[in-house]
RNA sequence: CGGGGCGUAGCGCAGCCCGGUUAGCGCGCCUGCCUUGGGAGCAGGAGGCCGCAGGUUCGAAUCCUGCCGCCCCGACCA
């Protein structure tokens, strides 16, 4: 392609609104353009790669017996009702009111694919069926961020499995997995699996497949060596374990004048985190629950809600003395007259420091096992990075990750809920048994660029290129060089390599150069007058910035080979 | 929805506190010359409802009020 006569409106500068990397290069390269909030245009190089991803997703969904369908997104508002699921999406969901009929945007299909279900797929001879469509999907984000990551609108592959039993289930959403792992292969993309960690869908099953980056939204623990992977808000780890004293010390109160933090009271006993118990109040069934961390281990709240099995909430300052007397920072173990719970790390600690239930006093010597016999231990911090994986003992890291797309055993729910159902071998009327199955189209294509990018613009490897060779043409007014570079363009061509050519009269070399890096097609190809006086051009790898000299007869098979 | 920031030419910004001729700068754009191995040079030119509405004032980009839009943090996220 010719890139005199293409619509590749490159940004010099950094676009005021962009933070992350993969919108601003997004946007420099002339990929995408905002429209709003959340709503982008695709570009002709930005749509390129929807459709090459689209069709990487297409071919493997194709591959595991997937059958593909285009589905409207205006929906009547009335099939939504049937699932409930008008009020379960809230403001998310799109409204649209015309003439008395009501429509929604649709955000997903789960329910119109199940009304195209019941009416058809009625006999347990007419599975398995795997349906899947690639399409926009709107959904009214309360904060559309980092560009093309979280919009309103988006394209998304969604896929549904129809079977008869659960075992079939299985196989399907099996199939899904290992064509997932196709996918986001094929796409150059380092990732991994997370089980989720909870559904409201229902269902037996669920992963995530995640992508690290800084402008994700999810935070979880993931263990390079093993694969082990969880939300942080279930996520185990391994820490060393506390060495009891051998001699426990009597318990002993200790004036500690505004020492609020763990932090101050270490500072100001000399004493390191270990030796403290850090304080926490809750209040789940009106009754007032102490939780204790070693140190500054955090309380994860999922852990916790799962331990005492109710929903709670932290007490209010106000509460806290009537309930212990004493105010935050005071607070401990010793004489706390309600049930006291506390980490797995702190499990028959001795000699340690926690507050003394009296503002500015600390009490020194607790002995977990003497002084609060009736504390119950539980799993109950957050897992940190450097910690150890609960799987295999290596180093685990904790990090932001942005989902890609997501398995999930949907079960009845749906089919139950609208009435889709089969008759099955003995005459029985039963529910189909579906799965549901998402990739974020737009989210391959950014967290791709999130993983492959310099300073100096993208790195694209060649599956995923949008050109495999960037030709440039340095002084286009001059003859030697428009000549040798359009021969060299219809050759490359010709053996069916795709070229972006840098034919413009107008830009000076830099210009080029640096629009060429930005873009990051893997190979540059340079034609200049100089070099062409010995018969020569240049290639550039841009991944590695390695140049080579080659003469034109070798440019074709040096270009294979180093596509290869 | 809470907290913070921003809205001035296509893009990036200054001016605003402390009101006062014609609102600036860099890049880009147009014309001409010139130039081509890392975003050139010279000369000339076009381009603005200073987000919108109201108010204060002799006078508002600048002060006040309301609204809208955008970004970031948080809450939320089948």
């Amino acid at each position: 392609m010719r890139q005199s006569k293409s619509f590749i409106p490159t940004l010099k500068e950094v676009p005021n609104d962009a933070t992350v990397p993969s919108h601003v290069l997004m946007l420099r390269a002339g990929m995408v353009r905002t429209l709003g909030a959340g709503i982008y245009s695709f570009l002709p190089l930005g749509y390129k790669l929807v459709k090459k991803v689209s069709e990487i997703i297409r071919e493997e969904m194709d591959a595991i017996g997937g059958q593909e369908f285009h589905l409207p997104a205006l929906n009547p508002r009335e099939i939504w009702e049937e699932t409930n699921r008008v009020e379960a999406f809230g403001d998310i969901l799109f409204h649209i009111k015309n003439k008395n009929r009501d429509y929604v945007l649709a955000p997903t299909h789960e329910e119109i694919m199940t009304y195209h279900a019941r009416r058809v797929v009625k006999s347990y001879k007419d599975f398995p069926q795997i349906w899947y469509q690639i399409q926009t999907k709107f959904r009214n984000e309360p904060r559309p961020r980092s560009g093309v990551l979280r919009g309103r609108q988006f394209l998304m592959k969604d896929s549904y499995s129809l079977d008869s039993s659960w075992e079939n289930l299985d196989t399907a959403y099996d199939l899904h997995y290992q064509a997932y792992h196709k996918i986001f292969k094929r796409c150059g993309l380092k990732f991994f699996v997370v089980g989720a960690s909870s559904g409201a869908m229902g269902g037996t099953g669920s992963e995530e497949f995640m992508v690290q980056s800084d402008a994700g939204e999810d935070t979880v623990a993931h263990c390079e060596s093993c694969g082990y992977s969880a939300n942080v808000e279930v996520a185990a780890s391994v820490v060393i374990p506390l060495v009891r004293d051998a001699e426990s010390k009597a318990v002993y109160e200790i004036e500690t004048p505004n020492v609020k933090s763990i932090d101050e009271l270490c500072a100001f006993l000399n004493i390191s985190e270990t030796q403290c118990a850090k304080s926490r109040v809750y209040i789940c069934n009106n009754e007032a629950v102490l939780v204790l961390m070693l140190g500054n281990d955090e309380v994860n709240e999922t852990k916790l809600e799962k331990t005492l099995g109710a929903p709670f909430r932290p007490a209010h300052m106000e509460e806290l003395k009537d309930i212990t007397g004493a105010d935050a920072g005071s607070i401990g173990p010793v004489g706390f007259p309600k049930k006291v719970i506390a980490d797995l790390r702190l499990k028959d600690a001795n000699n340690m420091f926690s507050g003394a239930n009296k503002n500015d006093y600390h009490i020194g010597g607790i002995d977990f096992s003497r002084d609060i016999p009736s504390v119950e231990y539980h799993d109950l911090r957050t897992a940190k990075s450097g910690e150890g994986c609960p799987k295999c003992g290596s180093t685990m890291g904790v990090f932001t990750a942005i989902e890609l797309g997501h398995i999930f055993k949907l079960g009845t729910k749906y089919s139950a809920s609208m009435g889709a159902t089969f008759t099955d071998e003995k005459g029985a009327e039963n529910p189909i048994i579906m799965g549901s199955y998402g990739i974020g189209v737009e989210r391959v294509i950014a967290c791709y660029i999130e993983q492959h990018h310099d300073e100096r613009g993208i790195v694209w490897e060649k599956e995923m290129a949008p050109f495999h060779v960037h030709l440039i043409g340095l002084n286009m007014k001059k003859e030697v060089v428009s000549q040798a570079a359009e021969k060299i363009y219809s050759e490359l061509t010709a053996a069916g390599i795709q070229v972006l050519f840098d034919d413009r009269t107008d830009a000076t070399v830099g210009f080029k150069f640096n629009d060429a890096d930005l873009l990051g097609m893997p190979l540059q190809v340079i034609v200049g007058e100089k070099k062409l006086a010995e018969q020569k051009v240049e290639v550039k790898v841009r991944k590695s910035g390695d140049r080579s000299e080659v003469t034109v007869e070798q440019l074709l098979s040096t270009v294979k080979d180093l596509l290869k």
